[in-house]
DNA sequence: CGGCATCCTTAGGGATACTG
DNA sequence: CAGTATCCCTAAGGATGCCG
């Protein structure tokens, strides 16, 4: 199964590893820790200690990701004081880093898939309707569409320095 | 957003790190370079050279991941030959790895739109009808469903030594 | 509670040179 | 063409201990 190329793709001029897509997402996030630390923040997790307990990950890995994650804008930093107690800190989901969600499900269903031999451990659905929940490669005519469906065509051009003209 | 639990889910029962899907996939491919490559893969590559040349992954870097990549099934390694010329090796996609086309596109798509100011640099089109595709979270009963709609539920237990009885 | 400093080990990955 | 061997550097990540 390989993706069907359109137009003039010579190698390296547009999707070449700096300008391509899924390698700067993978230069913000590509650490085991990261996606353990995203995947709480999805299932509600906020203080600093939920993190840790329950990725799993040690304290100055959790604190490094973290910080990371504040500086990319995915997660946000701010403080709060719950009546009586003293300011904490608590790390709450952006709107760039709920759009990290068909990533980790995707990564998740394919986990599921080919690394549970006894079935899945955990399982996301639909709430109200009960389905449970996958991840599809879908165009925006509504089409579902398969692997090989895809055609791969140029997008936006690189950028290029100015060329300074005459006149 | 955060996803809704339902059930007991204590931590660490069923969605703890050993367990779970995402750091399973994880645990299979988690570099840089084995992403690059598999995107390679997708994109029609086969010979060592293309995965090398059109990544910018070092060869030895190349090696051990396919090396890893096969490992895992991810990938198959297969003789060929072309008529008149020596005994080749080609790397041809499993079901196992084409299956993980969904995190990629996932990946992909994320990227276009947090870190590309200038626009997508390729995009996947729909072959026939055109549309631009990317990734969607839906239920087994063909909803669409946003992400605050999602409930987390407990799935297959976490398998037990078995107990000895007496009698 | 929410971290940071230090130290250590291992893994990722590039450069270069070499082999079948 | 398809790698392997060697060397070296950096990043990931755990353990421990300390701080406001």
């Amino acid at each position: 199964m390989t993706i069907e190329m359109t137009g003039m793709l010579e190698p390296r001029s547009g999707w070449s590893a700096d300008r391509c897509s899924m390698a700067r997402t993978l230069a913000v996030v590509h650490t085991r820790s990261a996606f353990l630390i995203l995947r709480e923040a999805f299932y509600g997790a906020t203080r600093f200690e939920e993190f840790a307990a329950r990725t799993g990950v040690s304290e100055p890995v959790t604190a490094a990701r973290l910080r990371k994650l504040v500086q990319e804008g995915i997660l946000a930093r701010e403080p709060y004081r719950e009546p009586g107690q003293r300011t904490r800190d608590r790390y709450r989901m952006t709107d760039k880093g709920a759009e990290l969600l068909p990533v980790l499900v995707a990564l998740m269903r394919w986990g599921d898939r080919w690394e549970q031999s006894a079935g899945a451990p955990v399982e996301l659905h639909h709430r109200g309707c009960g389905g449970r929940v996958g991840v599809e490669l879908r165009c925006e005519h509504g089409h579902s569409v398969a692997g090989d469906e895809l055609a791969l065509v140029p997008g936006a051009p690189p950028p290029r320095p100015p060329v300074p003209h005459l006149g």
